[in-house]
RNA sequence: GGCGCCAUCGCCAAGUGGUAAGGCAGAGGUCUGCAAAACCUCUAUCCCCGGUUCGAAUCCGGGUGGCGCCUCCA
């Protein structure tokens, strides 16, 4: 398996430093508002990551943390006038919800800033005591001078950084690139008793802490958004090398943004969309293919269009499964494909299922390439729809090698948090999100529906098609099977 | 100003030395009362200029265009 590590600045074999055990860490939310589609790409991807990972074999312990005291949730508390706290638990709950939504299992571990403020306290401690920190007026800040590779992951030399810094300057600091480790609180702010006074941890200690806390002195991988590279991972790296003196993560994995317009969606900026915006227009499913429809570190443009074709992408694969269910009927099939005994069409399909798990698989062991997975299980599918659409006959072995590619592309869809519906379940979602959303009413379509078959029945093909037309203006589509007629919305 | 990334069919998007995956849209076809769906077929030489190589979308140099980080940020 290789992997792009920003420290290396390419792709790596990926060697976990305990055989068979991975420890990854990726930088959560700061829970002060609803997440936008940048945070569903970024926990998206290492969800994938993570289920990758123990498809792999491996035995992976996943933390991610809530930032839940920070500048911002202390405004937002102040502007509605209740506590940190309260914002802080109503965002995470918002935030689950739309995890939950996406498919994102919930990590090993989701330790909270709040509840590791003693470890903080103590690993600030140790920095001052070995020289790399120093306390001013209640503040403690890390003294970047006093540890020369600062700067590696970013790869900003440090008399550059130093220049550049634009905003004032706090002169209390030795060097403008000093940075806070502990804040002294102003009055009515949330604070925690320590040896500097009354105050709270710096954004940057938190990650750091709870992730050696949680998986030990040294990471096997730690992933955020691209725009954590500097200054938020190059200073958990000076904190935790400067007080450990060991290497701090051997895999930095950084996920590409989501733009609007080629610009980068942001809250500053003003130009997102939340997660739950978006569901409410699209099946979470559809959302989720979409952003792995693009490798993740490449930026991905988003718009309603994209989300559209995702849709139609995604369709596709749903509807293949829906017609193997249908071919198979509840019928049984052999465990074992007769692999010496198939038709030509049988063999041909097979052998695109077996091909399809090992290049797969190449895929994703190439730095999780889920783009080109995605086109490999469609190619695939292609070949199984061929099969199907020649009419091959239900016998045993037919059916064995349906119901083995159907389990593989839902397994692999799987390995992605895709394709895990039942295709009826999936169609009927979206189907009923189309109808809340237009406020069509159900009954009346069916209505309709039946007003025609009983045209189509007297053969009347102008009334039948003067209804179909009526319903096509609603964006009523009708499709006419062998069980009957049919609707979706387009 | 410093550092870095990107540029592939109408749109989206894989591909990092051996002769362009996939999706969407479009065209033609099979099927259908007609449609829809499904399936089949078709559509690129990779921003420009130089260079390295038997061979480059893929490596190097120079342009042009776009973006990101350097400040809170997934």
């Amino acid at each position: 398996m290789k992997i792009f590590n920003t420290l290396a600045g390419s792709k790596e074999a990926f060697t976990p430093l305990k055989q068979g055990r991975v420890g990854m860490y990726v930088c959560g939310v700061t829970v002060y508002d609803r997440c936008h589609v940048g945070h569903a790409r970024s926990a998206v991807v290492f969800d994938v990551v993570y289920r990758y990972l123990r498809h792999s074999g491996y035995d992976v312990t996943y933390v991610r943390n809530f930032t839940d005291i920070d500048d911002k949730i202390i405004r937002r508390a102040n502007e509605e006038g209740v506590s940190a706290r309260e914002i802080a638990e109503r965002y995470i709950a918002a935030f689950y919800e739309d995890m939950d939504a996406l498919g994102v299992l919930r990590p090993t571990r989701e330790p909270r800033a709040t509840e590791h403020v003693p470890e903080m306290i103590a690993h600030v401690e140790a920095l001052v005591e070995r020289g790399h920190a120093y306390a001013v007026d209640g503040d403690v800040y890390f003294d970047v001078g006093s540890y020369p590779p600062y700067g590696k992951l970013s790869r900003r030399p440090l008399d550059e950084l130093a220049s550049g810094a634009r905003v004032d300057v706090d002169p209390r600091k030795r060097s403008p690139l000093d940075f806070a480790l502990w804040k002294a609180s102003k009055p009515g702010e949330p604070s925690w008793p320590s040896p500097w006074g009354p105050g709270r941890p710096g954004w940057h200690i938190e990650c750091t802490v709870m992730g050696q806390k949680y998986l030990g002195p040294t990471l096997d991988i730690h992933g955020g958004g691209l725009d954590l590279v500097f200054p938020h991972h190059e200073n958990e790296v000076a904190q935790a090398e400067a007080a450990s003196g060991e290497p701090f993560v051997r895999v930095w994995m950084h996920n590409g943004f989501v733009n609007i317009n080629q610009e980068k969606m942001s809250k500053s900026l003003g130009n997102f969309f939340t997660i739950r915006d978006v569901l409410r227009q699209v099946h979470p499913e559809v959302l989720r293919f979409f952003l792995l429809s693009h490798h993740y570190r490449s930026p991905l443009d988003y718009s309603e269009g994209a989300v559209r074709e995702a849709a139609a992408g995604l369709e596709r694969l749903y509807g293949l499964l829906g017609r193997i269910g249908e071919a198979l009927d509840g019928r049984d099939a052999p465990a074992q494909v007769p692999v010496a005994e198939l038709s030509n069409g049988a063999r041909a399909t097979h052998e695109a299922v077996l091909g399809l798990l090992f290049q797969f698989e190449d895929a994703m062991n190439d730095d999780f390439n889920t783009a080109e997975a995605l086109g490999h299980l469609h190619r695939c599918a292609r070949q199984v729809g061929s099969f199907l659409h020649e009419g091959c006959e239900p016998s045993p072995k037919n059916l064995a090698v349906l119901r083995y590619a159907a389990q593989s592309v839902r397994g692999l869809g799987g390995v992605l948090g895709l394709l895990q519906a039942p295709p009826e379940a999936y169609f009927g979602a979206v189907k009923q999100g189309a109808v809340e959303a237009r406020g069509l009413d159900p009954a009346e379509v069916e209505a309709k529906i039946a007003e025609r078959n009983r045209a189509r029945k007297e053969k009347d093909w102008m009334r039948a098609d003067a209804v179909r037309d009526e319903l096509a203006a609603l964006g009523v589509v009708l499709e006419d099977g062998p069980a009957g007629t049919t609707w979706k919305l387009k």
